[in-house]
DNA sequence: TAAACATGTGAGCAATTGTTCATATGTTCA
DNA sequence: TGAACATATGAACAATTGCTCACATGTTTA
């Protein structure tokens, strides 16, 4: 999406610190890593996705079973699924005609515990 | 805007295993709680902002100097500046004219590390 | 094999989001 | 005070998103 970063011109005209953004610039990671960990945490920024991984950090559980628990339609969870699996956050196995879906990662707790710091410092 | 979970009923008609999911739903924490952290990882899931947070944890800059890093128009910063401070994740002081933008959390590095972890993984 | 069942998927739609543009607010300095 | 400057903000618009609905796929069992 953003534009490879060109020589400074912007900001209307004048830059105000010219020493700081040039220094920033520099340690900036790049750009291709700052997009994968905004689509990863895009992938949190769901309530629905972030019930189906705790819930999914409790126990390995069915399409149907979460779709119970969460009170929601099938379709709407198995869409949600396919976008937790694509981002590799979720796995699943098969047993017959039920397919179970368990974590893929174990640092999904970790990430969940940070937010929370965050979340319960606002209050 | 999800509803209140009424009386298991869901799925279409079968529970699969509907201990499992009594189980699980006993431990999930409030409604609330996990809305708030999907708002806060969604707060993360714009590359915008997750630039414009890893260079406040470089060094305190002003809305131009940001604009002119990322190569941006001033509003389009300000904007999600504002988002970022209705997170509490930036606070700001006046300087004059110059507002001076900074990181008003020690945990956003702590997150974005969970974050990272997770994406050098999948390579 | 056919019916029943569990899950996956594409199209469509309303809601949300990120940016731009024009302009407002607030500060400094001549 | 008025011009210049730094930032904030509201409206508008295109793009994205999450859900629903209808139906497809794949498995079991009678």
């Amino acid at each position: 999406m953003t534009k490879k970063s060109e020589p400074i011109e912007r900001c209307d005209s004048h830059v105000i610190h010219e020493d700081v953004v040039n220094q920033v610039r520099k340690k900036m990671p790049q750009e291709e890593v700052l997009y994968d960990l905004a689509e990863l945490f895009k992938v949190f920024g769901d309530s629905t996705r972030i019930k189906i991984l705790w819930a999914l950090d409790e126990a390995e559980m069915c399409v149907c079973d979460i779709a119970a628990l969460l009170n929601m339609t099938q379709s709407a969870i198995s869409h949600q699924l396919r976008v937790l699996k694509q981002a590799k956050l979720v796995k699943n196995r098969r047993e017959g005609k039920i397919i179970y879906y368990s974590l893929d990662d174990e640092h999904v707790q970790a990430i969940f515990e940070q937010g929370l710091i965050h979340i319960k410092e606002d209050r």
